[in-house]
DNA sequence: GGCAATAGGCTTTTT
DNA sequence: GCCTATTGCC
């Protein structure tokens, strides 16, 4: 059977209360789980006890979580315990309903072939219905309906109902295009993000017989993360968990930062409501901060009003104080930070990958990684531009999804002209009308282009072209492997010779991105057991940046405070704590999105282990302007007693006159005549000797741009040649 | 229909 | 400040 490797012994791993609420396999349970109180221990030792007891079999759990991350680290500590995960549900709430649609959407007359729009789908199908309605798109912006209408989702509001709850003018516009993007949608044989969990409960409510064929099979439901669950969500849970009762949610109301979202905190009062006599249990003691971590974190929490209320506590040392970095601007921050790694390198014996900086939004990245860059430290980056949301990957997967479903018209529109082809906005416009005319899907129609009036026959060549090739690319679908197809496809349409042949930056970048897809696609060939081009596309669809983050190369790492939810790290920075960065000034004036920033700011300080770094900036160039800035009322609420404040000697020289550098170059570019009076003209020139404090000597070889954007390429002497930023480069003259 | 230049928006967070 | 989408010209 499906023998725990420690045997029965494994449970004196935990502690009481821990143990408790393993060993509580029967009924509702509600575990109350502080930052750093073993969560995912918790969970994975219930799965473990739970096939230990022999209480059911590997594929009669069903644990979710809320990303690919969590999931896979569950999974793999529940291999090391019992030896075996292979049959155990385990992942995240889209990834395991997206697989139960593939399965039985069918029966609510949905194909099972679907493909999954990402937000900017979303905004695309809202932009051409906004343009069949004549609505003009700057006055109704595309992005908030589409925000709108996901919110619609997740509350379970229908089309109908919400229709008749509207009030304003947008409101009711919204109400019009939100049933007409479901249609397209269903047209489109897509679903977006949203759908992966509305649908399912359409599903099991109008075929009760397949609701119970789950209720059977999912004897033990597990869900981690669960104060970020959303109406929806706790829905499809309620459901599953009906017969049995044997549903197990594990949150942190102090945690919850996804309100924004559609999380709910009712849930857990619903929750209450809906499973009586639940087992509550609650995880106080933190295993991973020193003291005054906990201290400085608890003090800020306790200035929510809206919290059922815990105090996590600890047995490890004190440790080191809270230290409050004053800098000037974003550049000296970043300085203070490599500075401060450096130092904590040196002294501390740590290395580059115990250090988390972190920030509110991804815009303050740039600053830091200029700063990290700059000192020659690796580091990197999670989140920002994901990969599978680049321009270039996008157009390749709309030739895939267009392969695996004709009827997605989106993804048709986005490729039919994409390698140039002559097919423009005209063409494209008879054709849909046609299209429309005659009762067939947008692919059906190019296929049928000769009969289609008014378009030059030279079009209609290029149109068929388009359309055999891609009917060839659909008869090959299942005769070659994923990754011979993607590379015929890429190959044949040129997507990638357009790129080589673009010797820019950004050609390069963008033919990189795309082998690197390439090697993707190989990888999940290799990886998976039957791999499918559908079953790639699904796992792009609901992969992010931090499933690939690993946290075994030796670089720092820089990602958003959201990002970190669930992740630690022995030396954490929390940068830019001013009042309208953090907290956003969006939450200013509601008293529950201010609770919420505060959470985040709980779970950014909650992810330290040892040290906290935190910083503000006197000035701070957001957008495109300097502005002066105050502290982030956050930094009033920690607790003084483990504050050390580091007001740092102010700028050398150095420094002070690379700020005047900045300022007569700025002059300098709004009145170019003056421009050959800049004394760095003169200053640096090719051939000048530098040494940089990082790399050491070298010789300027190539100078190009000017004024604030003149850059300069160095040739170090230890072989490495750097491009630099002018005003930012931190030389010294030889 | 194609291309280059420009305007405009963005910046809260993501499955 | 950067990126994209749209505009206007060829």
């Amino acid at each position: 059977m499906f023998l725990v490797k420690k045997q029965s012994n494994f449970l004196s791993d935990l502690n009481p209360d821990q143990r408790q609420a393993v060993e509580a396999t029967e009924g509702p349970v509600l575990i109350l789980a502080g930052a750093g109180s073993g969560k995912t221990r918790v969970l994975t030792y219930r799965i473990a006890h739970i096939l230990d007891q022999q209480k059911a079999a590997p594929w009669e759990i069903l644990a979710m979580t809320f990303t690919n991350k969590a999931a896979s680290e569950m999974k793999e500590r529940v291999k090391v315990l019992v030896g075996s995960d292979k049959n155990v549900w385990l992942g995240t709430f889209h990834s395991v309903f997206a697989k139960i649609l593939r399965w039985d959407v069918s029966n609510i007359g949905y194909s099972s072939e679907f493909v999954i729009y990402d937000a900017d789908d979303q905004e695309r199908l809202v932009k051409y219905i906004l343009a069949d309605m004549g609505i003009n798109p700057k006055e109704y912006a595309p992005k908030s309906i589409r925000n709108i209408i996901s919110r619609q989702k997740n509350s379970l509001v229908s089309p109908e109902s919400y229709a008749s709850s509207v009030n304003s003018p947008f409101e009711k516009v919204v109400a019009q295009i939100y049933p007409l993007y479901q249609d397209r949608l269903r047209d489109n044989m897509a679903f977006d993000f949203d759908d992966l969990i509305a649908m399912p409960i359409r599903l099991f409510s109008e075929c009760p017989d397949i609701l119970k064929k789950y209720q059977a099979r999912f004897r033990y439901i597990l869900v981690d993360e669960y104060q970020d669950t959303n109406k929806a969500q706790y829905m499809l849970l309620h459901h599953l968990a009906k017969d049995s009762r044997n549903l197990c949610v594990v949150g942190d109301d102090d945690q919850s930062i996804y309100r924004w979202r559609g999380a709910d905190l009712r849930n857990i009062i619903e929750f209450e409501k809906d499973f009586p006599n639940y087992h509550l249990f609650r995880l106080e003691q933190n295993y991973r901060s020193t003291q005054t971590i906990l201290q400085a974190a608890n003090s800020v929490i306790e200035n929510n009003k809206d919290r059922k209320g815990k105090t996590l506590w600890s047995d490890r040392e004190k440790g080191d104080p809270v230290e409050l970095m004053e800098v000037v601007d974003e550049r000296e921050e970043a300085q203070k930070v490599v500075e401060s790694i450096k130092e904590e390198v040196f002294k501390g014996k740590r290395s580059f990958h115990e250090f988390a900086v972190l920030y509110r939004t991804n815009a303050q990245s740039r600053s830091l990684e200029d700063g990290l860059r700059r000192s020659g430290m690796s580091y990197t980056i999670v989140g920002g531009v994901r990969f599978y949301e680049r321009k270039e990957i996008k157009d390749v997967l709309a030739y895939l999804k267009l392969i695996c479903n004709p009827r997605d018209s989106l993804s048709l529109k986005r490729i039919i002209n994409f390698p140039l082809r002559g097919i423009g906005e005209s063409t494209l416009r008879r054709i849909e009308a046609w299209a429309l005319n005659n009762g067939l899907d947008l692919f059906r129609a190019i296929g049928e282009v000769e009969a289609i009036p008014d378009i030059p026959s030279r079009i209609k060549k290029s149109v068929v072209a388009f359309h055999v090739m891609m009917q060839k690319y659909i008869a090959l679908k299942d005769k070659i492997t994923p990754n011979e197809l993607v590379r015929t496809v890429v190959d044949e349409t040129g997507l990638l010779t357009m790129y080589k042949g673009d010797t820019s930056v950004e050609g390069q970048g963008r033919a990189e991105n795309i082998r690197e897809f390439l090697s993707a696609v190989g990888e999940y060939v290799d990886s998976s057991e039957s791999p499918s081009l559908s079953g790639f596309l699904e796992e792009v669809s609901l992969v992010t940046d931090i499933d690939s983050w690993n946290d075994k190369s030796n670089a720092i790492t820089l990602m958003t405070l959201h990002c970190a939810k669930g992740l630690e790290f022995p030396v954490v920075f929390i940068t830019g704590l001013e009042e309208g960065l953090f907290p956003v000034p969006r939450s200013l004036d509601e008293p529950e999105a201010l609770e919420e920033e505060r959470r985040l700011f709980y779970v950014g300080l909650t992810r330290a282990k040892d040290k906290i770094y935190l910083s503000w900036a006197e000035r701070r160039r957001l957008f495109s302007d300097m502005n002066f800035r105050i502290p982030s009322r956050f930094l009033d609420e920690i607790d003084p007693d483990v504050v050390r404040k580091t007001k740092p000697a102010r700028q050398q020289v150095r420094f002070e006159r690379s700020r005047f550098h900045k300022r007569i170059t700025e002059q300098f570019d709004t009145h170019p005549e003056y421009e050959s009076f800049s004394q760095e003209d003169t200053c640096f020139q090719q051939g000048t000797r530098v040494r940089h404090e990082m790399f050491g000597n070298g010789t300027i070889v190539n100078m190009e741009g000017t004024g604030a954007k003149k850059k300069v390429v160095v040739q170090f002497e230890n072989g490495v040649k750097k491009k630099f930023l002018l005003q930012y480069a931190r030389f010294d003259s030889l």
